[in-house]
Order: C-alpha cells, then sequence, then structure tokens
DNA sequence: TATCTAGTTTAAAATCATTCTAAAGAGCCT
DNA sequence: AGGCTCTTTAGAATGATTTTAAACTAGATA
C-alpha cells in the first residue's frame, strides 16, 4: 500500500497542486478534484462553472478562469485550439489529436497513434518545438 | 493578351467576388484589392483596418468583420486557429501548415511539403475530412 | 497557538473583439 | 428610371475573459 493510497482525495489533490507549483486553497483543490481524476474530458469555464454548482460548491468566476490558467500554465490541463468563441481545455495532457466538427462544435480525441508525422520541418532558428497540434476538421457527409 | 490582363484592376476583383458568389460592392473590392493581389500574409480584423486606413479608404467596423467572414466562407481566405484572443485569417488558401510562437504571436508558414502525414485516421462514422491542420508550437530556445 | 505576510478569492466593474440593429444607401434586373 | 433585395453604416449590444480593490487564508514564524 503506498503513500498515496493512505491519503485522503483531498490530500492527493492538494499534493498534486503542490508538485505543481501551485498553493492548494480550497477552490484549486475542490476543482482538482473535479478535472484531474483521471478522465479524459474537454471543459470550458462555464461547464465546469456547472459542475462545481452540481456538487454543491461555489467558486467565483474570476477564480475558475485564473484556476483554468494557472492548472494549464502548470502543465496539468491543455488548451485546445479550434474556434474562437471560447477556450476549451482538455484533461488529458498526454500527447494526442483531435477531430473537431465545427457544425456541432463537437471535439473528439483521436488516439495517439491513428496520427503519424513522417515529417516535418526543424523551428525557425533560435526556436524550439514545444509542441506539435494536429486538427482535423470533419463534417457530416449529408450537410 | 488573355481578358484579364485586359481588365482593369478594379474589375478584376469584381470578377473575382462575383464568382465567389459575392456581389462586387464599393468596399468588397477595395478589400478584395488588398487582400487578393496574391500575396501570402496573415490579417486580422484590426490590422485590415489600418490598411484600409492607410489606402485612403473607409469602411466601417461591422463592414470589416463581416467581408472577412464572407471571404473566409467563399474560401477566399482561410481563418488561422492559433489562439483566442482575436481572428486570424490567412490570405494563402493554399493547404499548408504553420509554426506559431505565442510569446510573440508570431505565425509563420511552413511550406506545404514540409510536413507530411503517413497516418491519419479516418473520419468517424457519417462524417468527412474536410481540413488538416498543423500547428506547431515554438518557443525562443533562451526563454 | 497567535501573528504575520504574501498569495488568493470575491463580486463587481472594465475590457475588448465581435455581432446585432434599424435606418440609409447601392447593385442590378426590368 | 423604378423597384427590390442585398449591403453598409454608426452605434448599441453581447459575451467571454480580465481587472480591481477589498476581504480572506495558507503556511511560515515566533
Amino acid at each position: 500500500m503506498t503513500q498515496k493510497d493512505r491519503m485522503t482525495p483531498t490530500a492527493h489533490f492538494a499534493e498534486k497542486l503542490r508538485l505543481a507549483g501551485l498553493r492548494p486553497t480550497r477552490q484549486r483543490v475542490a476543482i482538482a478534484a473535479l478535472l484531474l481524476d483521471g478522465r479524459h474530458r474537454h471543459v470550458t469555464a462555464d461547464s465546469l462553472t456547472e459542475e462545481i454548482t452540481t456538487a454543491g460548491l461555489h467558486v467565483s468566476g474570476g477564480t475558475v478562469y485564473n484556476t483554468l490558467n494557472q492548472f494549464t500554465e502548470a502543465g496539468l490541463l491543455r488548451r485546445v485550439m479550434v474556434h474562437n468563441d471560447y477556450s476549451l481545455f482538455d484533461t488529458n495532457t498526454d500527447h494526442h489529436h483531435h477531430f473537431y466538427e465545427a457544425e456541432n462544435d463537437q471535439l473528439v480525441d483521436i488516439p495517439h497513434d491513428d496520427v503519424i508525422l513522417a515529417q516535418f520541418p526543424t523551428a525557425p532558428d533560435g526556436h524550439e518545438i514545444k509542441a506539435v497540434d494536429v486538427v482535423i476538421h470533419i463534417q457530416s457527409k449529408d450537410s
């Protein structure tokens, strides 16, 4: 039985936040418990606020935005760029890509191994590659 | 000497708009003359407005946005998704990809052949692939 | 355990890109 | 020229996100 197994859920997420360099406040731990439990999904500031409410909690709007940004900065979440109506965050930070259907604003993960980049350019002078994002835009066949 | 060569610049762009299904109004022709001259670059509603002003013209803000959207819809421009602070449009509609440096909000084209996707998934049932966008996020080595 | 301080949260106001509105204007067909 | 529809316009409205200034708290220290 590991240390982790003995920790309360709260302590577990508090620890995770500390390791990420974030002070484990009540709000951040609550949000971490919702988003960093291993499930892979996509959230928005709005959908997260709903979840928080459903959980019987309350976190101010500004803090929801701040937390989402801080988690992303810390590498606990990944921002997905598919449109610019509002920000989308992916709880799966592993390297993977997405299908995006604009019509229904639907985002679907593409398993890691399903995309193979046989070749891609070297970064411009003085730069290095930080990430490679592939978005495959799709649409219903009949539309 | 072709028909096109004999046309005045205005007539040329008016024709281009008609072919795209857009009524060639004074404003649309003016914007087409600025954006659809073959040069490859990235513009925003703001930078375009500046160009229009520099050209000694005036087009209302709403129309700049509408025109950018209509041109994009008509396939005369391409929207590039790299952040969600504001919309970016690419005057190069050919299939190509981008380097993006978040630090300076810098977008650089990647020549078509420099990216080779050896394999990518088939679209989910009932869907077809419309476009594949690759964005390579880069950063200065020293930062 | 009481105290301190820097980092956080809060509600509300501010910002800013973009869209909408209703009225005035302009292609274009007859 | 007349008329009908599509466009443009300035300004108001929208909506996501950020900022503000004051109240609060995690964690270190005494």
